[in-house]
RNA sequence: GGGCCGGUAGUCUAGCUGGUUAGGACGUCGCCUUCACGCGGCGAAGGUCGCCGGUUCAAAUCCGGCCCGGCCCA
């Protein structure tokens, strides 16, 4: 007994705190000793995950920095399960805001400039944009493969890389062996702005207030005047059609007559249908070709041709009489006035109404005819259907997102886009005889500057041939991200063998294009679904709930200033306390990260008090207090298995955090502390240094259970205390048989005791740290095994299990004292 | 107009296969330099569980209607 006040423990944790200068440190010790690259040859099964490429030129948004760590998260569970992580990083760098920026910055029109030299001023724009967001990525953590560009698997990706463009072009020549795609004039949304044909996947909705017109219209039969109200006064010259509710009383009579538009003069039958909704203007519909969707719609339906009045500029064309060669909205402007003038307008009315834009230029968009390839989707719904049920969605209810999109779909993708900076369509067509000419998959190819790789055409032997100009949707592109990562164009072995992908992470705003695209491209190609793992996102919004957006400034979160301020772990256990993102959506702001963020200074002081004490020992003997921990510790492994499987870092991140804190800490370490240091030696030495092995099971099981979601403060802790070997290779803990216990049911008890305790000392004005005032406590029964910890924690002289007989204050349930 | 999701203290959330004093966190207030941590500890205040009905001995939890917010579609 001895001196044994004199030992000292020092902790092997110097800091104070957590210090998130170590960060980079430690990410550029991963990179270097390369623990997170793909290993092709490994033995363990391959755990794949396409992320969604961010477009290079633009900061990271503040979501995108939250979801690609709940990916990083998801990755770095499944390696510490035994798994093979296929973790790349890619980039988009197709299409439009490239051409854009191009215009913009060097004051050039892309129609207006040889495309040759076009493309070299947006590859200019590209490669000054520099590498901002895959900074930002790393500063985070991210365990990616690879951050370089590197034509393997698990190396990084862009999307405008020949050799990624090599594979899209080999999906569309294989597509178009199988005779799915076609080309068609049909009405398609056209973006004047961008000028191109863009899919019903690139509509966005935007609500606007508009004027409704009611306009005098006669009719032929009667001569009776008739009021109609439309949005769209301008389109009065591809008036096709007149409708009504066949349920509205007013205008039975009409049914079978004919209506004069007026200036035009052509007549239009009228007819009763459904879409005319009784209560919206005078109940009487203008259908014209075409001012929305329904115009489309019921034309096609009725087999009604339409006449055409708007033309590939946004130009009133000569069907529109004297207002040929205006813009839409300047033409609508005249034809208002004029018709005032003419007394034809009885009134207008500002109505709010959500019309369709383009989601690349934000303009409205028209409906047009164009000659256009199309890849045929509308004959496989119900296959489609089949194969999202083969997909886990995380949460379920996001499937539906896919479901609804898919039963929507009434009319082909249209592929072709007349852009510049995109992959071309591998078409030539022979001048003589128009025959087509597809090459064989095997290079990249721009046929609007090639020869094509024939000298003559097969069917007339012409050696004159036109190389097609369009390029592709960039969701034709995007679409094969899962196929790329997976090698299909350098490895066919490793493609078969792990395909489907594992995981596709992506928001609930591209399901229809991005996901949706995929699954299509997916089962034409090889008749299977994409992905076994599907996981969904919601937002990430400012304070107020509103959407951030570098278009406005202030709702605008630069992750960059986060982590400059707080450090990246800072945000990555605000990314896991916050809220589950699949759910719904997430407001960010900077006084929870730095709330949340104690938790790191609260593990870190737990693990400097625990890294005093001796890791190695011959023997030792736990005490029923330990047992009840490790117990504890027990079933939150298993807690945060659930949860990890789950997808769900919520469950996990707060499991911990309330164990280690609220459990662990509070009431574990606050009891035991005696016992470790056991300076009055009032404890045997087994079981002080069961003390020392309970503390040391629980915070290296701590470490790895937090190790995907916190990566550096665990690795930090991990390295300087226990072992030389990165955390993140170690194996994700298991329950322990040898841990199992009953005391688990004592919980509740003890802490209700401790608290009593506490309160009735603060009572009293007695610290803590004192000797309970009191002659006598009482406890209950069920807490005996925990008797000398108990009586050396609180500094209680004389404690009973039992109920008192005499007179003795109850503090608590089952706590009394006699003082 | 339709579909899906959400609506629990100032804020974020747990509970939602019906019965708990509705749990935790951030923030607020009070006390305490207790030997890992004052970015700490202890304690306190703060909730008509969106609203209205219904089922039930009993509803935040089940059912119906409505309101609000988000996303998608028409």
């Amino acid at each position: 007994m001895a001196g044994r006040e004199s030992i000292v423990y020092k902790p092997k944790l110097k800091e104070k705190r957590w210090n998130p200068k170590d960060e980079p440190l430690l990410f550029k010790k991963w990179q270097e000793e390369k623990i997170y690259e793909f290993r092709k040859e490994s033995k363990k099964p391959v755990f794949s995950i396409d992320t969604p490429p961010p477009y290079v030129n633009t900061p990271i948004h503040i979501g995108q920095a939250y979801t690609y760590v709940w990916m990083d998260i998801f990755a770095r569970y499944k390696r510490m399960t035994g798994y093979n992580v296929l973790f790349p990083i890619g980039l988009d760098k197709n299409g439009l805001p490239v051409e854009v920026q191009a215009e913009k910055v060097f004051g050039i029109s892309m129609r207006e400039t040889p495309r040759e030299e076009f493309i070299e001023k947006c590859r200019q724009i590209l490669e000054e944009s520099g590498e901002q967001s895959i900074e930002t990525f790393k500063r985070l953590g991210l365990s990616c493969n690879s951050w370089v560009l590197e034509h393997k698997i698990g190396g990084r990706y862009e999307t405008d890389d020949p050799e990624y463009r090599r594979l899209t072009q080999e999906t569309f020549i294989e597509l178009w062996k199988k005779g799915l795609i076609y080309e068609d004039e049909k009405t398609t949304n056209y973006c004047p702005v961008c000028g191109t044909t863009i899919s019903d996947a690139e509509v966005e909705y935007e609500e606007e207030e508009t004027s409704l017109n009611y306009i005098k219209f006669k009719v032929k039969e009667s001569g009776e005047e008739i009021l109609i109200a439309t949005t769209r006064p301008e389109l009065l010259c591809t008036c096709r059609l007149v409708i009504f509710n066949p349920e509205d009383e007013r205008y039975q009579h009409l049914k079978g007559k004919h209506a004069i538009v007026p200036f035009y003069g052509h007549e239009v039958p009228i007819k009763p249908h459904p879409y005319a909704k009784p209560d919206f203007g005078t109940g009487l519909v203008m259908i014209c070709s075409f001012g929305d969707y329904s115009d489309v719609r019921i034309l096609r339906e009725l087999n009604i041709k339409p006449i055409y009045a708007i033309d590939e500029e946004g130009r009133m064309n000569k069907n529109a009489g004297k207002y040929q060669g205006l813009k839409v909205e300047e033409a609508r402007r005249r034809i208002i006035d004029d018709l005032k003038a003419a007394g034809l307008l009885v009134k207008s009315e500002i109505i709010k109404q959500r019309r369709p834009i383009c989601w690349r230029s934000k303009n409205p968009i028209e409906f047009v005819p164009m000659k256009e390839y199309y890849l045929k989707q509308v004959e496989f719904k119900n296959e489609l259907l089949k194969l999202a049920d083969e997909m886990r969605f995380f949460a379920p209810e996001s499937k539906q997102i896919l479901i609804d999109w898919i039963n929507s779909i009434g009319i082909d993708w249209v592929l072709s886009r007349r852009r510049f900076y995109g992959t071309e369509i591998p078409l030539w067509y022979c001048e003589e005889c128009g025959y087509i000419y597809v090459p064989n998959p095997g290079r990249y190819y721009q046929p609007w500057k090639e020869k094509p790789p024939i000298e003559k055409c097969p069917r007339c032997g012409s050696t004159r041939f036109r190389g097609e100009e369009r390029t592709f949707d960039t969701w034709f592109d995007s679409s094969t991200s899962e196929v790329y990562i997976l090698g299909y164009l350098w490895d066919k072995e490793f493609f078969k063998k792990n395909f489907p992908c594992s995981l596709r992470p992506q928001g609930k705003e591209i399901v229809r294009n991005w996901l949706y695209f995929t699954m299509l491209k997916a089962y034409l190609l090889f008749k299977k679904a994409p992905f076994r793992n599907v996981w969904i996102h919601m937002h990430v919004v400012d304070e107020e709930g509103r959407k951030i957006s570098k278009s406005r400034p202030e709702t605008w979160i630069d992750p960059q200033e986060v982590i400059r301020r707080f450090g990246a772990e800072a945000f990555r256990i605000w990314a896991g306390l916050e809220g589950n993102i699949t759910k719904g959506d997430i407001r960010c702001s900077f006084e929870r990260i730095k709330g949340t963020s104690r938790f790191l200074t609260k593990l870190w002081n737990i693990a400097r008090f625990i890294s005093s004490f001796p890791q190695d020992f011959e023997d030792h003997e736990l005490a029923a207090l330990d047992r009840m921990i490790l117990g504890l510790l027990n079933n939150l492994i298993s807690e945060c298995k659930r949860g990890y499987e789950d997808m769900n870092v919520f469950a996990v991140a707060t499991a911990i955090r309330k164990f280690t804190w609220n459990i662990f800490a509070d009431h574990y370490i606050e009891a035991v502390k005696s016992r470790a240091y056991n300076h009055e030696g009032v404890f045997d030495p087994k079981l002080q240094r069961g003390a020392w092995y309970t503390l040391h099971a629980v915070l290296k099981t701590l470490l790895k259970l937090l190790a995907p979601i916190t990566p550096f403060i665990t690795e930090k802790i991990w390295l300087e205390v226990y072992s030389k070997e990165s955390i993140h290779l170690q194996k994700f803990p298991e329950r322990r048989v040898e841990w199992e216990s009953d005391m688990v049911k004592l919980l509740d008890r003890f802490m209700e005791f401790n608290n009593a305790v506490w309160k009735y000392k603060k009572s009293r004005g007695v610290a803590l740290s004192q000797e309970m005032p009191a002659r006598r406590v009482y406890a209950p029964p069920e807490l005996k095994p925990l008797k000398d910890d108990l009586m050396v924690m609180h500094r209680i002289r004389d404690l009973r299990f039992q109920t008192p007989e005499k007179e003795a204050v109850k503090i608590s349930e089952g706590v009394f004292v006699e003082e």
